[in-house]
DNA sequence: CTGGACCTTCCAGTGCAGGGGAAGGTCAAG
DNA sequence: CTTGACCTTCCCCTGCACTGGAAGGTCCAG
């Protein structure tokens, strides 16, 4: 299978494959005597899984990690499920900080509704803000 | 007052205050005969604005739109009050997107709880993710 | 045998908000 | 008169995940 047809298979593009094969994301393909990257069937799982691990927001580096513990032969489940755990505390401190951020400017959008802008002092620029 | 004064009073660096310089967020400072750039006491409260923006989630970008307003002599108040609305709005979809992805890992965490590694099928890397 | 679709490598740029460090000028204290 | 702290400009680097484009090779249909 050529790079365009796994590309087109996995719903990416051939720019991204390359990108993956030089992060070590993707093993290097098999080349066609011409030189054209020839890849078997099981890269579709490996890519299917990369997208897994994008949509659980791990990092390419952190999906590169759990394939390297597969490839070495070791079933890498302790590992994710670490790495969850990590992306669970990652995740709850993220959202209380927008949370947080979002009453803030609630208020202000609140006081800015009650705006008399020509009071605003020019050194502060907007007092609303 | 000179820029490691500035830099000092307002909690940022050197580097960055030419780096605001450089994207016009403010103006080209008076110089002192050696060269040195030379700052008004009105920067503070210019200074603090950024601040006061980068807080509320603003870019670099936006905050130099509302400076551009106020530098033309409007009160800059209504865009302000436009842009936090737009943040309101952005937060919200954020925040939202953060707490379904954090249910999805829940999820897959809370299976690879219950993990028996060895039954991992390796062409799928770790079905827990 | 020519055109177009596909493939190759390599280099450079994107957005965001700065940071690092070199090479050199300036100022006040000792 | 020198030391050290400060200042100047300049250009490149960071992280993240790609994306664009140039220059050239390959494959297949007409």
């Amino acid at each position: 299978m050529r790079i365009g047809e796994l590309a087109e298979a996995t719903g990416t593009t051939t720019k991204t494959l390359r990108f993956y094969e030089d992060q070590g994301l993707l093993p290097a393909a098999d080349r066609t005597p011409s030189g054209y990257r020839d890849y078997t069937p099981d890269m579709l799982g490996r890519l299917d899984f990369i997208h897994r691990g994008q949509a659980a927001g791990l990092t390419l580096a952190q999906i590169k990690q759990i394939l390297g513990i597969r490839d070495s032969g070791t079933p890498p489940c302790g590992h994710v499920s670490d790495l969850l755990t990590e992306r669970l505390r990652d995740l709850d401190a993220q959202i209380a900080q927008l949370v947080d951020l979002r009453r803030t400017i609630a208020e202000l959008h609140d006081n800015a509704a009650l705006a008399e802008p020509d009071t605003c002092p020019p050194d502060q620029v907007c007092r609303y803000l």
